[in-house]
DNA sequence: GTTTTTATTGAAAACGTTTGCATGAAATGA
DNA sequence: TCATTTCATGCAAACGTTTTCAATAAAAAC
């Protein structure tokens, strides 16, 4: 079904038929032909094709299309896998509807190397995006050459060093947070469990602990892949050390509720011997045995800030290199206790 | 850049530089204007116009554009909140990018009803569509008409009234042998937490207690959202029973976690006390305490295999009204034991 | 009754491709 | 040498829109 198709089937032009569907001010047509012209395009579900609205609109894009994308690193944390992921998708979702845009979803390794899938973003008839993790900065600018008209975008949980607009949490603040937590509660023996290469909570946490006068044991630190599994793995090791910490810091939810189970196996009961604290609070922190004291991240928030953000650009204008900060909170459940050999 | 911008600087005709972008047989052009116009694309990072190809393509496209989407249903169980969203998701990019496909991705309510979405959808360039979840059949219905050409699409885990190609779990068998697990292990008063309504893993969980002599309790079946909070709360409910089940059969593992958690507020020790069986498998389910006993269901290769007939279909052509379906396993852990007070 | 304004409509060009057809040149075969 | 085949290339139409321009008819103003 075209436009041809109904202007045909009417007996009137074709500029008609678009002039009514594309409603430029009231005199357009004839009332009873826009009647007709409706009343068709109703009844047979025809959409204007956006393949020659967007040939024909071309550069100058006036009429806005409302799509907008969402371009997420695969890895290692912007991971699909993530409960980030899902959450983060609904939120942007919605909040994206509620400004009448439509979302489309793009996974790309970090890197963006695969040239087949910035071609594809690249005439998605997308006016803006969410860049959503740690992309490399020369991957965005590549990004930015193939847009050469304009590409208007917003980082969530950008790289240290981005230079664009975006939103996020102050994972060093996190970093520091947690481990200041766990060392008020008398702890010395800290160990750190998660991503250690250009991860600012792994910074936040041997930054926290100098200041506090502790060095940070090289013995404690497991540089690990941000899993459960590698939770497990990790704190067993970190239990056959001789001299044991009396406190983890674990660098997200998976690698506590791994942790957690691993003391269970070894007998090391949580939290009288061994504090855990990790960061995320997913939905299953609060079920775990025990319950995980973690920090509280707003993801929902950050995602619906960051559409909002996004939305702002797009109406007005373009980035001006704003970071925003939305703000984290520890959550004291039933894994983190006093240190009793302190 | 376009293909007009390509000729003038070389002096060709449009078609000339088309013809060889499109490498159509070897005797398209003189190799050294073969070569130049490629040295151009190179460096100006040309990128032909999807746009104008869909466009121009139209109706009979002979050429693929190698893109195909995943449709969500977005409630209940094809929840984009579930561990089931992201590994799917995961493995059918894998699988696709394999075959040098390109997936987006759609999310929507499960009655298909926003029409802005179909219309985005309808246009999207993409060949075939791997449909997740409950949509109901009026949904592909609809979404048929919007496809005048032919659209080729495969189910993953569709209803049970689906029509059309599907890959899936059995889901009534899934309930069944969850069930006769249970009754194995002599358990009589078995409980249900999960959905009910149009959930055939309560169908067979319903049958399977019949077929051995014991009538359903309603009592001991708990209908809700397949969320842990709703776990949780389910099994607060099923303990303060005067007369306690001895084991339950969750829906899924999130329920399941969130009953453990249950029983382990109310004291209630697991498996001694009470028998829990989960659904899915999910990453989590082996780090809880106890270990949850599960049905393994093969997330991974269900995405692989819905891709792969997928990709058959697009090959070869259309629907022929194939069920296949995928084995799943019980895998025993630490939460389902003997029944004790038998 | 004429002129001016306004409302309604259509023709046609343009967006960037792809492709059938035509053409001319070069190469092959006799 | 001429007839044929093959190769290289250009022209032009088409895909479904949007939009400018001009044309007509109707209404309003004089």
């Amino acid at each position: 079904m075209t436009l041809k198709d109904i202007a045909q089937e009417l007996g009137v032009s074709i500029s008609t038929v678009s002039r009514v569907i594309n409603q430029k001010g009231a005199h357009v047509a004839n009332k009873d032909i826009q009647d007709r012209i409706w009343e068709i395009v109703r009844q047979t579900g025809y959409i204007p094709s956006s393949a020659a609205r967007c040939l024909k609109r071309g550069a100058e894009i006036k009429e806005k299309n409302r799509v907008i994308a969402c371009l997420y690193a695969r890895e290692p944390i912007g991971n699909i896998d993530s409960p980030f992921f899902s959450r983060m998708s609904r939120s942007i979702e919605e909040e994206a509807l509620h400004y009448g845009y439509i979302v489309k979803y793009f996974f790309t390794a970090s890197d963006l190397d695969n040239v087949e899938k910035l071609g594809v973003l690249y005439d998605s008839n997308v006016e803006g995006l969410i860049i959503l993790g740690r992309h490399n900065l020369e991957t965005i600018r590549k990004m930015r050459r193939f847009f050469n008209k304009n590409i208007i975008y917003v980082g969530l949980n950008p790289p240290v060093d981005a230079k664009y607009d975006c939103i996020l949490c102050d994972g060093y603040q996190i970093g520091v947070d947690a481990t200041s937590y766990l060392i008020k509660l008398g702890h010395k023996n800290i160990a750190y469990i998660g991503e250690t290469k250009n991860e600012v909570r792994f910074d936040g946490f041997v930054n926290s602990l100098e200041k506090s006068g502790f060095a940070a044991n090289k013995d404690y630190i497991v540089s690990t892949m941000p899993y459960a599994e590698n939770g497990y793995q990790s704190l067993k090791k970190l239990l056959s050390l001789d001299c044991r910490p009396t406190a983890v810091f674990c660098m997200n939810d998976k690698i506590a509720m791994g942790a957690i189970r691993a003391a269970q196996d070894m007998h090391v009961r949580i939290p009288r011997e061994l504090s855990i604290i990790g960061v995320d609070d997913t939905e299953s922190s609060k079920y775990l045995i025990p319950k995980l004291t973690t920090v509280h991240v707003p993801i929902d928030e950050l995602g619906a800030m960051a559409t909002k953000m996004l939305y702002d650009r797009l109406e007005k204008g373009h980035q001006i290199n704003i970071k925003m900060y939305l703000p984290f909170y520890i959550i004291e459940r039933e894994s983190c206790a006093k240190c009793l050999n302190g």
